[in-house]
DNA sequence: TACCTATTCATTTTT
DNA sequence: TGAATAGGTA
């Protein structure tokens, strides 16, 4: 972005002049000059069905929130006649400001502008009663749906062990996403878990109804439901909706399909923007052929291709081209760049694993300092994408080693973690306490003395007198049925959340306030300061994490409301990072330095992907590839590793096939220290500049793993580890605070003891985590670590 | 009820 | 290898 159309933008927005006058006023439109040939075609060809087939990095967020501002601006559509869908929280949050900065407004007036899961909600408050719901319906979340099906399962007499409730919440997902409610689930599926697939969906169904809850797949599909019963409430949206806007279009499954098919079918102006080469959520439902077959569902559609691209060097662009050319059935795209050629695409073969993350550090900390003559890259601008998250582990292990600072993008969201999900199932029973699910979730959380029987024995209660279970452990408590300290237990935690409860009936109570005395009062907070584990401290953070975001809301039963499909976890510092994370995290990012590890057959094409969807799987695969190459901008790194730890044995991996793919003139191959022949002089030769014969000195390559193990190979012996340097005390009062047997407290590993001193390096006996080595500056002295008061 | 031990089984995860 | 879970035992 250059800047000076978007300050235009918003000065001319300043002047109180309708948008409707300055569209017709001639200056007209200053976002149009600063869009190519394609973009632009894109953002003009607003009526009737359109195509933006945009591949990577090519500005398609420009050219879409750009056509939202050139619809308003020439009146095609007032601002709430707009639907404009994405798939994440984020991407909506990215169209709101960049459309609100060239309109100089903010873009509140959107009211239809979010993901498909938060505009779902919104149609379906309004008409919860035609599928059976009440307007303030629960959105559960995986793991209470988790929890619900257990039990149906357990009623059902199905063994639980034989048949995971996983498999059926996968299926019944799946279903859902097919837009297959229970009477139109296919007889080809009938055999599906058991035979009872289809039985136990309807039974899940019911159950959500009598909750009055509804799962994510349902906020789709119960509009869908209400669409294709409903014509008078379609009608009505259809009338609303005048222009359609979808984001991320090849990762619709059949349900967004239909409904947004259903929307769109009154004025047929709609715009889907994607890419088919970045479809890689077929294995959750996404449909490639939604895209692919998109000419066809909508008749007369204009295709305008984005593929002029402004993110990455030519060699890259090139590599990533070679590799999803072997992919079929595409609608084709060529990317180009009018920038410079920049390096080619790096390929490296490593050892082990170990060496592979040992050679990455090292590369990440030169490219850090400036090297081979390019200019210095710091770490918030190098990412290591992988394929699956156990990969990044080894590269936590070894920054860890090193004292290179990372982040971990990925893992569980901020909002499924456990202890976020136990304070809100208090707050949910605070907010209304017949929520049985959060009832049962917190039940005996701090433990209460109420275990499997007490709880049993609660619900025959409960069901006989047909109250919730709050009300049922009420009754317990008036009958004395639990005696001694179970007893006494339960009723505080019954008074407890009436008290609660109460609170919240104040019209105008703090509810921050009364969300720290629910975690107190229950023992929730003091249960987690009296853990030991190493977790327990990061718990307790997001937990104040967790009030903080209250403040944002005037209650909790607002808060409650958006919370399930809004939070996000983006509270990361100004702190300088390397960025670990998988590929399918890293899509729709970019980063100046990429490096794409364990590129090996069976890894990455990943075995269980061809075992289990054959072509399509591995052309998914590609795609991958693809979305992870593309996520360069200047240096992308691929390399893989000749053996690999895979479920704690050893196994000797051949490279990937993507590697043959690769286009070979915009490839650099460089020889890894340590491997086959490349021990001595030939670490530094082919191609690698003599930086890498400073950094590694001879001494490191025979020390390395790989060439340790190679010796043993060649010996049929086990070498001597080089142990001297491992346990020699260097100055150690010199160098660091600690002495050998001090405590010390790490924040990923928990509480250890200090073995050794070299430097600023620790050996540590972690109790929990097993011996580590550690920079010193991670930790912190065991008596020192502050008991995190809520 | 709670802890300890044996067993099982391992992708990707926008909401 | 190791995390997660189930089942047995104190």
């Amino acid at each position: 972005m250059n800047g000076w159309d978007e300050d235009e933008a918003f000065a001319a927005a300043a002047a109180p002049v309708p948008l409707s006058q300055r569209a017709l006023a001639g200056r007209g439109a200053p976002y149009l000059d600063d869009l190519n040939p394609a973009q632009r075609a894109a953002v003009e060809a607003l009526d009737g069905p359109v195509l933006m087939l945009a591949g990577a990095g090519t500005g398609k967020t420009k050219a879409l929130t750009s056509r939202i501002v050139h619809l308003l601006n020439l009146s095609k559509a007032r601002p709430n006649e707009i639907l404009a869908v994405t798939f994440t929280n984020k991407a909506a949050r990215e169209m709101k400001m960049r459309v609100g900065r060239l309109l100089g407004e903010v873009a509140e007036g959107m009211p239809w502008m979010g993901t498909f899961h938060s505009l779902s909600v919104k149609i379906l408050r309004r008409h919860a009663e035609l599928v059976g719901l009440k307007p303030n319906f629960t959105i559960l979340d995986t793991d209470d749906q988790l929890r619900l099906l257990k039990q149906l399962i357990s009623a059902a007499n199905i063994d639980e062990k034989r048949w995971p409730a996983r498999l059926l919440a996968s299926l019944i997902d799946g279903w859902k996403n097919r837009a297959l409610t229970p009477d139109r689930v296919p007889s080809s599926d009938a055999s599906a878990y058991n035979n009872r697939g289809t039985e136990l969906y309807e039974a899940y169904q019911d159950r959500l109804k009598t909750l009055n809850a509804v799962d994510f797949g349902d906020l789709l599909l119960h509009c869908v439901t209400i669409f294709q019963k409903h014509e008078d409430v379609l009608a009505q949206y259809q009338r609303w909706f005048r222009y359609i806007l979808v984001d991320e279009y090849q990762d619709t499954n059949v349900c967004q399909y239909l409904w947004l098919r259903l929307l769109a079918q009154a004025h047929k102006n709609i715009c889907c923007v994607g890419d088919d080469d970045q479809s890689i959520y077929g294995w959750r439902g996404a449909e490639v052929g939604n895209i692919l077959r998109f000419e066809k569902d909508f008749p007369g559609a204009q295709v305008i291709r984005l593929e002029q691209n402004y993110r990455s060097t030519a060699h890259i662009l090139a590599a990533a081209s070679g590799i999803i050319a072997a992919n079929k059935g595409r609608l084709g795209k060529t990317l180009w760049t009018a920038g410079e050629p920049g390096e080619k695409v790096r390929l490296i073969g490593h050892w082990d694993g170990e060496e592979e993350a040992r050679w990455i550090g090292e590369e990440v900390e030169a490219i850090q300092r400036g090297t081979r003559g390019m200019d210095p890259i710091d770490l918030n601008r190098q990412a290591i994408l992988v394929r699956a998250s156990h990969q990044m582990r080894a590269f936590e292990d070894r920054f860890l080693t090193i004292g290179l600072p990372y982040r971990v993008i990925g893992g569980p969201r901020f909002y499924e973690r456990q202890e976020i999900r136990d304070a809100m199932a208090y707050f949910r029973l605070a907010v209304s306490p017949d929520d049985d699910l959060a009832f049962e979730r917190v039940i005996n959380l701090p433990k209460r003395g109420l275990g499997d029987k007490a709880q049993a024995d609660i619900q025959r209660l409960a069901r006989g007198a047909g109250v919730s279970l709050l009300d049922g452990a009420r009754e317990a408590v008036a009958k004395s049925t639990f005696g001694g300290k179970g007893g006494a237990q339960l009723r505080a935690f019954v008074e407890g959340v009436d008290r609660w409860h109460l609170a919240t009936l104040h019209p105008e109570y703090d509810h921050i306030r009364l969300a720290e005395t629910i975690l107190e009062e229950s023992g929730y907070t003091e249960m987690w300061q009296n853990d030991k584990t190493p977790e327990a401290p990061g718990r307790l953070d997001n937990l104040k994490e967790l009030v903080k975001a209250l403040e944002q809301f005037d209650n909790l039963q607002g808060f409650l409301e958006h919370v399930s499909l809004i939070m996000d976890n983006e509270t990361e510092g100004a702190e300088e990072k390397v960025t670990i994370m998988t590929l399918h995290a890293a899509k729709g990012l970019e980063f100046p330095v990429i490096f794409l590890p364990g590129w090996e057959d069976g890894l990455f094409p990943s075995q269980r992907s061809m075992d289990e969807s054959g072509l399509k799987g591995l052309e998914e695969e590609r795609r991958l590839a693809y979305v992870g190459i593309t996520r360069a901008e200047e240096l992308c790194t691929i390399s893989f590793a000749s053996n690999r730890r895979v479920y704690g044995q050893w196994q000797s991996q051949l490279p990937s096939r993507f590697i043959d793919e690769l286009p070979a003139d915009h490839v650099e191959v460089l020889t890894a220290p340590g491997l086959y022949g490349g021990g001595y002089g030939a670490a530094a030769s082919v191609g690698f500049g003599s930086n890498l014969e400073e950094r590694v000195s001879k001494a490191d390559v025979y020390n390395s793993p790989g060439w340790r193990r190679m010796q043993e190979q060649a010996s049929h012996r086990p070498m001597a580890q080089p142990r001297e340097a491992r346990h020699m005390v260097i100055d150690a009062e010199a160098v660091s605070p600690y002495v050998l047997g001090d405590r010390v407290f790490h924040q990923k590993f928990g509480y250890g003891e200090i073995m050794a001193i070299e430097g600023d390096k620790l050996d540590i006996e972690f109790d929990h985590a097993g011996a580590k080595k550690v920079v010193a500056r991670w930790v912190v002295p065991a008596d020192q670590v502050d008991d995190v008061p809520f």
